[in-house]
RNA sequence: CGAGGUGUAGCGCAGCUUGGUAGCGCGCUUGCUUUGGGAGCAAGAUGUCGCAGGUUCAAAUCCUGUCACCUCGACCA
């Protein structure tokens, strides 16, 4: 009977895994769609998710000795056309700022899809010696691609992020950084998301508009697909050539520095739900977790139940626990499908019957296991419980993942959800037939490569299987 | 940008074929009883029927136009 009402309100991912998604970040409260097309808004919860992701990357910048700035909003059309590849590149969906007021602009200006030229712009401006880098800036904010489908929080028209950009001396110093940021990712993606991770480097024609290389982090959603989680890129010098950054080197030699960006974002959020959530909603990691646990008491108004609540909650949140208590009118069993619907790691279930025996039970989100504690031990037990959760998570996502990566010798072989690990000659042709013919894209090269073999499509020598997948 | 779908109370929808008093469920408010998996009873409140024209004595309903959102493709984080 409750199941059949769960059902209703949330539809089976089994059943049509777009609308599970679409159903589980309305009824989870994590987002509400507004009048324009592509912009959602991030209601308390998910920001609060998002606070979390941010106070980890955040103090991880800043403790590899990045400084966060604040750039404009907007891009005179002149500045964005200077580094050619990167204008081609994004010329197809910026949005354009045409007016001030009533009055037409001399030059229109684009929102910035992202702020490799503004960074440019400032950087030729502060960088005249050697004794000036590296400069390892990152920005928080927001960027508009006019994107033509959207869905909240994988892709919408405004990207909630981070970007950072950073300029060396040398190219390995710049190397050094892309892949630095990287491991800081899959990091964040793998302690705090409990998501398991692909790294490796984009092929040419994946790669970032304007950059020698890109690198990224590919995470396997509970349908198979791959969602590109993060990426970080090498530049080069090319943008530094382009916008005349320039520094006096200790050999008195005028050079161009060496530069990266990267940058992830709120759709680190979506990609969780696509990982860890069920049939009942989100479930959430409890590092992540913005409520860890929380109370709900059963027949409240019997004398001494809400005291016990209030006592454990004090001593709960003292321990450092985010603990929330749910002492309103509403029945325990709407309570439980409520915090089960928002993800929340722990729920601990509190009435006379309880008290009588001086126990409650402590409900897993991820599991749905129950277990009957002591009253005195709650306190104690809790941190273990949540750590637990959160390896379980962890290692259910990577048993996906490894159960559901496969080795493709023909491209007949690559007809299931999941990652495939194919040898690809290099060729951009043999690529974009792998994509025609599976609908799978190439993801990644792995760091760690394979046997050498054959290209899957025209059998000429393949120094690496790389992995292809279905993406969002 | 192509294909499909939907716009009626906060949410989900019926009503439209065949024009004639604005409906249902959930939610919300108040009170009482309840409380171990989305409680019950009673009394209430809430609508420019997406927008603009047109036809008509009369339009949520018919016609024309338009806007928005959702889904699926192609493209991209």
């Amino acid at each position: 009977m409750d199941n059949k009402k769960k059902v209703e309100q949330i539809t089976d991912m089994e059943v049509d895994f777009a609308q599970w998604y679409t159903d589980v970040v309305k009824k989870a409260e994590l987002i509400d769609y507004t009048s324009a097309k592509g912009f959602i808004i991030m209601r308390p919860y998910c920001y609060a998710i998002w606070e979390r992701i941010v106070g980890k990357l955040d103090g991880d910048f800043k403790a590899t000795g990045h400084e966060n700035v604040l750039l404009p909003p907007l891009i005179p059309e002149s500045l964005l056309q200077k580094e050619k590849d990167h204008v081609v590149g994004f010329a197809p969906e910026v949005a354009w700022v045409t007016h001030g007021g009533s009055e037409e602009l001399a030059e229109r200006m684009c929102f910035r899809p992202t702020s490799e030229v503004l960074f440019c712009e400032h950087y030729a401006h502060i960088v005249q010696s050697w004794r000036d880098l590296p400069k390892l800036y990152n920005q928080w904010c927001t960027v508009v691609r006019w994107e033509k489908t959207t869905r909240p929080l994988l892709r919408g028209r405004e990207l909630v992020w981070q970007e950072g950009h950073t300029l060396h001396a040398t190219p390995e110093e710049a190397m050094v950084e892309t892949l630095r940021m990287l491991d800081i990712y899959a990091d964040m993606y793998e302690s705090l998301l409990a998501m398991p991770v692909v790294k490796g480097v984009k092929t040419q024609s994946e790669k970032f508009a304007g950059a020698v290389n890109t690198y990224t982090i590919e995470c396997m959603m509970h349908d198979g697909r791959a969602l590109q989680s993060a990426t970080t890129h090498y530049f080069g010098d090319g943008f530094a050539k382009a916008f005349e950054i320039a520094f006096t080197d200790k050999d008195n030699k005028l050079k161009n520095p060496h530069q990266t960006s990267w940058g992830l974002t709120t759709r680190s959020i979506g990609g969780m739900i696509m990982t860890h959530g069920d049939n009942s909603g989100l479930v959430l990691p409890p590092r992540v977790a913005p409520t860890q646990v929380v109370i709900v008491p059963v027949a409240q108004q019997k004398p001494g139940v809400l005291d016990a609540c209030d006592k454990l909650f004090t001593e709960l949140k003292a321990a450092g626990v985010r603990v929330k208590m749910d002492a309103s009118d509403q029945s325990p069993g709407w309570k439980f499908a409520e915090y089960e619907m928002k993800g929340i790691p722990v729920r601990v279930e509190l009435g006379p019957r309880d008290l009588e025996s001086g126990q409650c039970v402590l409900a897993r989100r991820d599991s749905g296991e129950k277990m009957t504690v002591e009253l005195a031990d709650v306190v104690s037990k809790l941190p273990q419980l949540l750590e637990d959760i959160q390896q379980a998570l962890f290692d259910k996502a990577k048993q996906n993942l490894e159960s559901r990566t496969y080795d493709a010798d023909k491209l007949e072989e690559m007809n299931q959800p999941g990652f495939y690990r194919a040898h690809w000659c290099g060729d951009e042709a043999c690529e974009d037939k792998v994509t025609e013919v599976t609908g799978m894209k190439s993801r990644c090269i792995p760091f760690e490569h394979t046997e050498p073999g054959h290209c899957v499509v025209c059998g000429k020598p393949s120094p690496t299987r790389i992995f292809w997948a279905q993406q969002y």
